[in-house]
Formats: C-alpha cells, sequence, structure tokens
DNA sequence: TATTGTTATACTCTATAACTATA
DNA sequence: TATAGTTATAGAGTATAACAATA
C-alpha cells in the first residue's frame, strides 16, 4: 500500500494521518463489499440508521449522517429507485417524509452488514485479545472529545 | 456531533465506521488549523512527503500519496505559487523534475507540524498514559495487515 | 515501446442559495 | 416567520484518456 523505501516519518508523527490510513485501509474492504451489492458506503449508512430509526424525517437522517439536506434527495430516490426504502407521507407534518426500509431494505441491509463484519474479521488477525474492544471504547472517547 | 437520541449502534458495530467518525474528528482540528494557515491537508502531505524526501520526483510523489499524477500538476503549481516548493530539473531524465522545498516551505511545513501536534494534544486528554503509543501501534499493524 | 509531465474531461461528494408548500 | 423537501449550481477531490517530449 504505501512504499517501504519512502520516508513518512513526518505524516506518521500525527494521530490524526496515521488514522486516516488505518480507516482507508478498513474502507477499501468496505467500499470493495458494498459495490459488490451495487451500493456506497454513504448510502449504507443511510441504510443503518433509518434501519434502527424508522419513521425518521430525511433532514433527520442527514443530521444523523452529518450532511447537508439537499444531498439526501438524491440518496434516497436511489434506495427508493431500489425498492430499498420508501417515503410515506407524515401524518402530522405535510412537509416531510416519514422513511422506512421496505421488507427487501431489511433483508439487504442485514445481509450486507453481516458480509462487512465478516470482512473486517480480517483486521482482527492484527489484533491480541481484547484489544479490538479496547480499540472501539478509545475511538468512542476520541469521538466525544 | 451526533444525534444522542439516534440509535447509530448498527454503524457502531463496524469498526471502520467508528475508525472514520474517529477520524473525522481529528481532521476537523487538522483541517482548521491547515486552513488558518492558508493551505489543505493534501497540500500539507506533499510538503510533509517532500521534506522528508527531497528530491524525488512528482510521480514519486503522487504515488506516495496514493493519488493519480495528474492531480500533481496543480498542486505543485499552488506550492510553487506560494514559493513553498520547487521543481528542479533533473539530471539524469529530462522528462522528470526533482522536487524540493525552499526554505521558506521548510519553515512552514515545521512550523504547521508543530501548530498540528499541539492541536492534537487536545485528544491526550482521553487517553490514559502509554494507550497513546498503543494506539498508534495498533493502527500501525492495521495499515499493513 | 514505455514513462514523465501535462491537459482536457468527467464523476462523486458536498455545500450554498433560492424556490414551493406547508407550519 | 420558520421549516421540509427540492432544484440548480458550484467547488473540491480524484480518476481516465490522450498528447508531446524523452527514455
Amino acid at each position: 500500500m504505501t512504499d517501504p523505501s519512502i520516508d513518512y516519518s513526518l505524516l506518521d508523527s500525527l494521530v490524526g494521518y496515521r488514522l486516516r490510513k488505518a480507516q482507508l485501509a478498513y474502507f477499501e474492504d468496505f467500499t470493495a463489499t458494498c459495490a459488490e451489492e451495487g451500493i456506497t458506503p454513504g448510502l449504507f449508512g443511510i441504510l443503518a440508521v433509518v434501519q434502527r430509526n424508522p419513521g425518521l424525517t430525511q433532514t433527520a437522517v442527514s443530521q444523523a449522517m452529518g450532511t447537508d439536506r439537499s444531498a439526501m434527495v438524491a440518496a434516497v430516490d436511489k434506495l427508493e429507485k431500489r425498492q430499498l426504502m420508501e417515503r410515506r407521507p407524515s401524518d402530522n407534518d405535510r412537509r416531510s417524509y416519514a422513511l422506512f426500509l421496505t421488507p427487501e431494505g431489511e433483508q439487504f441491509t442485514q445481509r450486507l452488514h453481516e458480509r462487512v463484519q465478516e470482512h473486517e474479521s480480517h483486521f482482527d488477525r492484527v489484533m491480541k485479545p481484547g484489544e479490538k474492544e479496547w480499540l472501539l471504547d478509545l475511538l468512542d472517547r476520541v469521538i466525544r472529545a
């Protein structure tokens, strides 16, 4: 992945940059697995949030994903076209839609989630027992810092 | 940063996604610090590689950064225009340039590096003694996996 | 023939601003 | 007035293909 004859020491001294490299290594696998199912990591993120939080509005999901609500339109269009998600008119507010997974979307999301986890287990080999839980906990503290 | 009333558990069960969130948290700081100096993380990466590996060709740097060589043209143009880097004709191959930092570029890179490290130390507060070294080592193993 | 730097081009992701229909 | 979804648009970032000069 990286040229061993090149000195990266200045970048590697920054936690942020090494974190980025590790994330890219993970996402290479993740993106490939998603691509085999004809989807992107971004769309999977939306599926995953709606799966656990059915009925959210588009704006609520965009806030959860950290993107602008304008970006949700094309994303939900794609997921609807693939019949994985559907917009239902909101009961109490005729401006907004409530988002739900279709039965097919539920199945799709669950299967892809399992496949991604299988691919991720490749990285378990470089971790000692207990290290993964430690990593997840530390990353969580970093995120909330 | 994230809505506490929303269930992210499906995404959080994936190391790759939590790694991405943590990386974004780090990079928010990193990008802001770079922006104050009128630069981007991408351009800083190029400066950092050339600083430690003076004389590399554009193609070699693009490979080190994991981008296409065509993307280097505009990047080096910007750095040359700011007089932080210079293209020198290669001795043995008249097709290529050798890249070097100017004295100003050396100073700039060193100062920005120090500033980024200072900002990163904000995250040290969430780590117990020794945890940072362990994290850097684990990330390194992940990158090489 | 292959490679370096370059240009033109396109595609994705994301953000902003303005519009409409509701609230 | 403010907000939800939408549209148009623009800016990064990155990739591909083709070209001239050189190897």
